[in-house]
DNA sequence: CTACTTGCAAAACATTTGCATACGA
DNA sequence: TCGTATGCAAATGTTTTGCAAGTAG
């Protein structure tokens, strides 16, 4: 709960990038961490606000697009205009439920075998991170019957 | 030029929906025709705005979803935001060129494996239209060398 | 006639930015 | 100390909405 390699490495990455190491900055590492595994903006900023709901929305959104600089974390659309984020390493291709929202990604050997399939078919190399694919997971298909 | 199946086909829905068959519905889904094969909701209002200035962008995103809600047309979200549109029938998933900005979409054979492969391994089961997949089109791939 | 549509202006929403102040190295 | 980060407020860009007036059926 807070001491994840994830963080320091993050971290020591900022530093040595000349970046510094604040108080807010290390708060959202380890909201990426604690929370959800697919958080928006505001998802890290509630989650932040229970200890320190003096910490800005833009400070939040500043420190993301930093560590995305970086190459620390990624972040994909899942619907109108939000985001969510993620850690890069395991920036797989999303798939988003469209009936009750989870988000799941592919592993790395489906993901291969896919973007295969792609470019000798049509061309264009899929990369791993950026977009969300609308789906329906498991659960939700049972559901509605089928 | 303007009298395209889809235009018709969507008006008759349209109106056996009890909706009303006016001037700005048909030019929005003329331009839908006659514009690039993935225009935004500006791009339309552009390309209306030759022809009919004072058509207000609202009026534009309203029919765009109207004649979302009826089936006829799809959009994706292709970037910070900003979604484009297009027919339905051609709804398979979209993949956006990161360098050069150039969409275009799975053939449907290659969608099925696609989807079928991702649905044996992770569960989820894709849909056709709505996100666009980030990828590298094959002449950006050629000219960044490889 | 009457309900559906439009134009307009303003609101909503996610995200970014300018600037003076605060603070980490 | 010095330059990077932050808080705040205001701007941005896209899409939506309330409302009075217009118009298709």
């Amino acid at each position: 709960m807070g001491d994840d390699a994830r963080v320091s490495d993050a971290l020591d990455l900022l530093r040595s990038a000349g970046g510094r190491v604040t108080h807010q900055r290390r708060l959202v590492l380890e909201a990426l961490v604690d929370t959800q595994p697919h958080p928006s903006a505001e998802d890290v900023a509630a989650h932040i606000g229970t200890v320190a709901p003096e910490i800005h929305l833009s400070t939040i959104y500043r420190t993301l697009n930093t560590l995305t600089d970086l190459g620390v974390i990624s972040h994909v659309h899942i619907d109108h205009g939000r985001s969510v984020y993620h850690f890069a390493h395991d920036a797989l291709p999303h798939l988003v439920c469209r009936a009750c929202g989870s988000v799941d990604h592919l592993d790395a050997e489906t993901f291969h075998s896919v973007r295969d399939l792609i470019l000798s078919s049509v061309g264009y190399e899929v990369d791993r991170g950026h977009f969300a694919w609308s789906a329906r997971c498991s659960e939700c298909r049972e559901e509605s019957g089928r």
